[in-house]
DNA sequence: GCCGCCGTCTTTTTT
DNA sequence: AGACGGCGGC
C-alpha cells in the first residue's frame, strides 16, 4: 500500500468487523480488567498497570483488536513507546497477532515519530527535510560557540550546563521567548533565554535539530498550522501510549494535540514506576489524566503474573510509604515463594563475593545465569561485581553504559559520513578537521571559520576553495584542501560504488584506520574492530542517509540476550525487564537512596528513589536478594555506612535475614539491626586491615550458621566495636577477612593448588580467556594473572581461566 | 600545534 | 582511584 497519509476521508469506508467471522481468539486468557482495557476502544482510557500485570499483552492485544474489529487500519493507529527496544518487541508481538499486516502501523518512540512528521513539513519550521539530528557532542560544541560569541565566561557557565538547561526547557516545550524569567535567570544571570535563542538560530543555519527540537518543533508546527494538525488528527484515529508516567510536558502536549479531536487515546502506565523525573518526566501527566479527559475510563491492572507473594508483599509495603499515589495493590494467585533475602556484609568486596557465591550455588542447582541479574543504583557499582566475576570466571554482561554509536572512534567515522551527505554540517567538520592529526589546530580552524562566514559558505566548502583560505598558512591551506578533496571524492564515489565500499575506503583514506593501528594502547584493537563493525552495519541499510537516520534515532544495537550470562545493570536500565533471581546490592543510606537525589529534590527525590527500589524488587520472579555493606570505599576513602531506610521499610513477614548454611556466606553482619529496632550506634573505625585478626576468628566461629527471620524473635546485634565481633551469642556475624589467604572457598583453594603444580605461566606469555580473548601476561601474583587483553585492556584473572596460546 | 601535567569532579540516561 | 579538561611548556 502506498503511503496513505493524504488518504483518509474521515469517514472512508472501513472493512466490516472481521471479528464477526471469528471469536477474537486473542482475547482468551485475558482477565476481566485486561479485557476491559482491550475492549474499551473509544474515548480516553487510562490503564494503570502495575508491574508484571500483563501491560504489554494488553497493549498489543488492543492494537490487534482495533485492526481486527475494523475500527482502524494499521496506518491509522499511532503507538508510542519510550525505547526502540520496546517498540520493536511490541511490533513483533502485534505482527504475530494480526498476521503480517502490521507494517503500516506508526509504531515508535516519541522522537522517531516526531522526526518522521517533522521531515514532511520541515520548511515550515525553518529547516529542510534533510535536516541532521545532533548528538550530545554536537550540542555541546554548538553551545560552546554560542557562549563564546556572546562573550559569556565559559568557565563559570559551562556549555554542558547550558545544554542541560536548554534541554529542560525543551522538555517543557518552551520556545526561547517563553522561558520564564526565573528559569532564564538560572544561566549566566538571565542571559539564558538569549543564549537559547542564539543556539536555536544556529541550529537553523546548520539545518539541524537536537533531540528536544524533534518534539518541540513538531508542537510549534501543529500550533502554527492548524490545517496540518487537523490532517494528522484525522489520520491517527487511535493513539496508544506506553509508559505514560515517563512522559514530559512536551510529549504530553504533542499527544494532546493529536488526540484533541477524537479523544481516542489510551495511555498505559504506572505512577509507582516513575523514575525519570530528573530528565523531565512529569508524574503529574498520569495523575492528571482524568482531569484532562473527564470522560476517561480508568482500568486498574493489579493481578500480577510475575512474582511470588513474598516479593509482592515486600514491594507493596515499601511503596506504600510514598504519598500521592494513585494507589494499587498487586496480588497474585501463585504461592508465597521464598522470602526476600537480606544480607549485611562487611564491605563491598565481601558483598560481591556473597553475590557471586549465591549465583554459583544457584547455578549448581541447575538455574540458568541468564535468569539472574544484579541491579545497582549507579553505573560504577557494577565494577566491584565485574572484578569479582572475572576473578572466578563467571560469565556476565554489563547492559547499558557506553553504547556502540557513542564511542569516540565511531562518532569520528560518522562525522565523515555526515559530511559526505551534507557539506553544511559544520559540527561534523569541526569534529574531524584534525582527526586524525593534520596540523590543523584551533588557530587555523578559527581563521577558516572567519573566512567561511565572510563568504557565507559552510566550513567544508570554504576549506576546498583556495580563494577563501588565502589568509591561512600554506601548510594549513594544503591540509584543508586535501581534506575537502577526499570528502568530495567519496561523495562522488557513492554514485557508482556501494556505500559499504565507500565507507571502507573512507576509513582507510581518511587515516582513521591508520591512526588506531599506530596506537599501541590495549584499546586500539577494539577500536579498529568497532570501525570494521561500523562498515558492516552500514551495508545493512539501503543508503547512507537511511543509516545515519537510524544511528541518530535508534542508538541501540541488538544486544542478544539468551547467552548463559549474568546481567549487570542499573535499576533504571532494568525497567521493563524481569529475571527469576534479582540481586539488589548497595542498599545503604547515601548510595540508595542516593544522597544527591535527597539533596536536590528532598521528599520528592526520596519518593523517586523508593519507586526505584520498587522497580528493582518487582523485576524478580522468584527470588530477590538485597544486600548492603557496612564499609565502602567512596572515591578515595573508607566510609562506614548505615543500611538503607528502605531495608527497614520491608515488613518482617516477607523478608529473611541471611540464608541457609554455608553458601550464602552466613550471618556476617556489618552494622545492622532488624526493622523497627532503630539504627545501629556508631561503627568502629572502618579500617578493614586493622581488624583482620578479629575477622579471621569470627569466620571460624561463624562456621555454624543459622537462618533467622526478622519477624521472629531473633535480635541481631552488631557491635564489633564493643566485643570484638562475636557479640550476640558468638555466631551472629562474622565479617570475613579481606585478604584471601586462609579464607578461600574450596574452589579457590583447589585452583591455587592446581596453579602451584602447573604454574607454567610466564610474564609476556600470550594467553586466551573465554570472555576477553587473547592477551599478554603482564604480572603474576600467585594464581592471579594480570593480563593485557587485545581490545579489552588490563584485567586480573585467575590462571585456571586462561590457556596458553 | 602538540603533549604532558595537574586540578576537579565525579546519579540515574533515552532519544 | 580514575577520567576528563584546561593550561602551560616545548
Amino acid at each position: 500500500m502506498s503511503d496513505p497519509f493524504s488518504l483518509p476521508e474521515p469517514q472512508a469506508p472501513l472493512p466490516q468487523d472481521h471479528g464477526a467471522r471469528g471469536t477474537h481468539a486473542y482475547l482468551d486468557g485475558l482477565n476481566a480488567e485486561q479485557r476491559a482495557a482491550v475492549e474499551t476502544l473509544d474515548g480516553p482510557v487510562l490503564v494503570l498497570a502495575g508491574a508484571g500485570t500483563g501491560k504489554t499483552r494488553v497493549l498489543t492485544t488492543r492494537l490487534a483488536h482495533l485492526v481486527d474489529t475494523g475500527r482502524a487500519r494499521p496506518w491509522q493507529i499511532l503507538a508510542v513507546t519510550f525505547t526502540n527496544k520496546a517498540a520493536r518487541e511490541m511490533r513483533e508481538r502485534v505482527a504475530r497477532l494480526i498476521g503480517g499486516d502490521e507494517s503500516g502501523l506508526w509504531f515508535g518512540t516519541f522522537h522517531s515519530l516526531a522526526a518522521r512528521i517533522l521531515r514532511r513539513h520541515a520548511e515550515l519550521v525553518g529547516l529542510s527535510s534533510t535536516f541532521t539530528i545532533l548528538d550530545t557532542d554536537d550540542q555541546i560544541r554548538l553551545a560552546k560557540q554560542v557562549i563564546q560569541a556572546a562573550g559569556v565566561d565559559e568557565k563559570r557557565w559551562p556549555p554542558k550546563v547550558l545544554v542541560g538547561a536548554i534541554q529542560r526547557w525543551k522538555d517543557k516545550a518552551y520556545q526561547p521567548a517563553e522561558v520564564p524569567g526565573v528559569e532564564a535567570h538560572e544561566f549566566a544571570r538571565g542571559r539564558g533565554s538569549s543564549l537559547y535563542a542564539a543556539y536555536q538560530a544556529r541550529l537553523k543555519e546548520l539545518n539541524a535539530a537536537d533531540f528536544g527540537d524533534l518534539l518541540m518543533e513538531c508542537i510549534r508546527l501543529f500550533r502554527q498550522h492548524p490545517d496540518i494538525l487537523a490532517d494528522w488528527q484525522r489520520r491517527f484515529r487511535y493513539i496508544l501510549v506506553d509508559e505514560y508516567q515517563d512522559t514530559n510536558v512536551a510529549q504530553y502536549l504533542w499527544l494532546r494535540l493529536l488526540a484533541q479531536a477524537h479523544h481516542n487515546i489510551c495511555c498505559v502506565g504506572d505512577d509507582d514506576q516513575s523514575i525519570y523525573s530528573w530528565r523531565g518526566a512529569e508524574v503529574g501527566n498520569i495523575l492528571r489524566f482524568e482531569t484532562d479527559f473527564p470522560d476517561a475510563t480508568v482500568v486498574r491492572l493489579e493481578r500480577n503474573y510475575r512474582s511470588t507473594g513474598h516479593i509482592l508483599g515486600a514491594a507493596g509495603a515499601l511503596i506504600a510509604h510514598n504519598e500521592g499515589r494513585l494507589g494499587k495493590t498487586l496480588w497474585t494467585d501463585d504461592g508465597e515463594g521464598e522470602r526476600v533475602r537480606i544480607q549485611g556484609c562487611w564491605d563491598g568486596d565481601e558483598e560481591a563475593r556473597f553475590v557471586s557465591d549465591v549465583i554459583e550455588h544457584l547455578r549448581a542447582q541447575g538455574l540458568s545465569l541468564s535468569d539472574m541479574a544484579v541491579l545497582v543504583r549507579a553505573g560504577h557499582q557494577t565494577r566491584a561485581f565485574e572484578d569479582r566475576f572475572v576473578t572466578i570466571g563467571l560469565p556476565y554482561r554489563v547492559v547499558g553504559g557506553l553504547r556502540f554509536f557513542e564511542r569516540a572512534e565511531v562518532r569520528d567515522a560518522l562525522a565523515y559520513l555526515r559530511l559526505m551527505i551534507a557539506s553544511a554540517d559544520d559540527l561534523a567538520f569541526e569534529r574531524i578537521v584534525n582527526v586524525p592529526k593534520r596540523g590543523l589546530g584551533d588557530a587555523s580552524v578559527q581563521a577558516l571559520a572567519v573566512a567561511a562566514r565572510a563568504e557565507g559558505v559552510p566550513l567544508l566548502v570554504a576549506a576546498g576553495e583556495p580563494a577563501i583560505t588565502n589568509a591561512l598558512r600554506p601548510k594549513a591551506r594544503a591540509a584543508l584542501g586535501d581534506l575537502a578533496r577526499l570528502i568530495a571524492g567519496w561523495r562522488e564515489a557513492l554514485s557508482h560504488e556501494t556505500h559499504g565500499e565507500v565507507v571502507r575506503r573512507m576509513l582507510d583514506e581518511s587515516g582513521l584506520t591508520g591512526m588506531w593501528q599506530a596506537e599501541k594502547t590495549p584499546e586500539a584493537q577494539g577500536r579498529l574492530d568497532n570501525l570494521k563493525e561500523l562498515a558492516r552495519t552500514v551495508e545493512e541499510f539501503d543508503s547512507l542517509p537511511a543509516f545515519l537516520e537510524h544511528v541518530s534515532l535508534v542508538m541501540d544495537v541488538d544486544t542478544r540476550a539468551g547467552d548463559e550470562m549474568v546481567s549487570l545493570m542499573t535499576l533504571h536500565g532494568a525497567k521493563g525487564l524481569e529475571f527469576d533471581t534479582v540481586f539488589l546490592p548497595g542498599w545503604e543510606e547515601g548510595v540508595f537512596p542516593h544522597e544527591r537525589a535527597l539533596e536536590e529534590s528532598g521528599r520528592e527525590g526520596l519518593e523517586e528513589e523508593r519507586r526505584l527500589a520498587y522497580v528493582g524488587l518487582t523485576r524478580a520472579r522468584r527470588r530477590a536478594v538485597i544486600s548492603f555493606a557496612a564499609n565502602r570505599r567512596v572515591y578515595n576513602q573508607w566510609l562506614s555506612s548505615v543500611p538503607s531506610r528502605f531495608v527497614e521499610e520491608l515488613p518482617g513477614p516477607h523478608v529473611e535475614l541471611s540464608g541457609q548454611t554455608g553458601v550464602y556466606g552466613g550471618n556476617r553482619q556489618g552494622g545492622w539491626q532488624p526493622a523497627g529496632r532503630g539504627r545501629p550506634s556508631d561503627h568502629a573505625a572502618p579500617d578493614p586491615y586493622a581488624q583482620t585478626e578479629v575477622y579471621d576468628r569470627a569466620t571460624r566461629l561463624a562456621d555454624d550458621l543459622s537462618t533467622r527471620t526478622i519477624d521472629g524473635s531473633a535480635v541481631r546485634v552488631n557491635d564489633r566495636a564493643g566485643s570484638g565481633g562475636t557479640a550476640g551469642g558468638g555466631r551472629d556475624f562474622a565479617p570475613r577477612r579481606l585478604q584471601p589467604t586462609s579464607g578461600r572457598t574450596p574452589g579457590q583453594a583447589a585452583a591455587a593448588a592446581k596453579a602451584a603444580d602447573t604454574s607454567s605461566f610466564k610474564i609476556g606469555m600470550r594467553v586466551s580467556h573465554a570472555k576477553y580473548g587473547a592477551g599478554f601476561i603482564e604480572r603474576i601474583e600467585g594464581d592471579k594473572l594480570q593480563v593485557v587483553f587485545d581490545g579489552v585492556g588490563r584485567k586480573k584473572v585467575i590462571d585456571r581461566f586462561v590457556e596458553p596460546v
